[in-house]
DNA sequence: CTCAGTTACTATGTATGCTAATTATTAGTA
DNA sequence: TACTAATAATTAGCATACATAGTAACTGAG
């Protein structure tokens, strides 16, 4: 038989699908046009201002072919500056611009609704334990991800 | 500020991302060339063979389109049959060939190794917790989906 | 029977998310 | 210094994953 329905690969695919969506739902309803990953790399640049792609891509967790799209775009919006770095040519140094900045700020309601919206199939005790295990199976998972989280040691 | 680290959303994409790539690394290594999204294709279509599409993809979980080209890269590697059905030439009846039959069987054993190893940082009381919280959030949060799951009534 | 509405599928376009290969640049070594 | 190895981005290609719009075919009300 083998029901996909109980299998954890599906049910982890299901959640990330309902995840996105009210996303979507929310920043749109709030009047933005914004992705999760796109989200991701402006709240990691505001914290970590001058890295570079690879740098974001590890503090994000993806490939760097992804984030060099994402960061695209990004730029293209006039949300994120990206520069050659003078010390070494190849990389190039990633700033949020002031209309980035505005943006994280309002959008934030937004995004505290999307996480709130995303777990309020469960209690409170249920909703701190599904992130404990959430936490540990992606810290004991991130060696097997191609593009693991790399923080530097932190986090 | 915000660190996205603990951001719901943000666990669950890793989760998936993680997941995906277990699943990658499982059925190469047991010499299979198969997507997850492939997989849910073929194992839904031996449990309801006949079925069009639409059905199909309601089953899965997944939009129409996605599941067309899913479906298309199946047939041309002759793992699923697709005919124009009799009574409904706008509709496509598939079924899987035998050579998706013996797929299904002889990958069983990477994805089950799969569906093990997503969980290995898990003790068994906290999987079957996890699991049963998943299913919560899933159902709780298949209106907010896009593509939402439609069995029917069934699972 | 006619036609308006619905439905199944396909076509087009955008954005992830990844692999493999290429280019430009830097770092290290003989 | 010349050469090799390593690294940051980019390019090309494949497969989801979705929105929107279009085409062909079916359904039901009148």
């Amino acid at each position: 038989m083998t029901q996909i329905y109980d299998l954890p690969g599906h049910l982890i695919r299901r959640l990330n699908q309902i995840s996105v969506a009210v996303f979507a739902a929310q920043t749109k309803a709030a009047g933005f046009d914004l992705t999760p990953v796109q989200y991701g790399a402006l709240a990691s640049l505001r914290d970590h201002p001058g890295i570079d792609q690879t740098t974001l891509a590890g503090l994000i967790a993806h490939d760097q072919v992804t984030i060099g799209g994402v960061v695209s775009r990004l730029e293209s919006r006039g949300y994120v500056q990206r520069r050659v770095r003078d010390d070494d040519r190849r990389a190039r140094s990633l700033t949020l611009t002031e209309r980035g900045e505005s943006l994280l700020q309002t959008i934030q309601p937004a995004i505290r609704a999307t996480q709130e919206q995303i777990t309020n199939g469960l209690d409170e005790a249920e909703r701190a334990e599904f992130i404990r295990l959430m936490r540990k199976l992606t810290d004991t998972g991130n060696q097997y991800s191609r593009a693991p989280l790399d923080t530097g040691g932190d986090a």
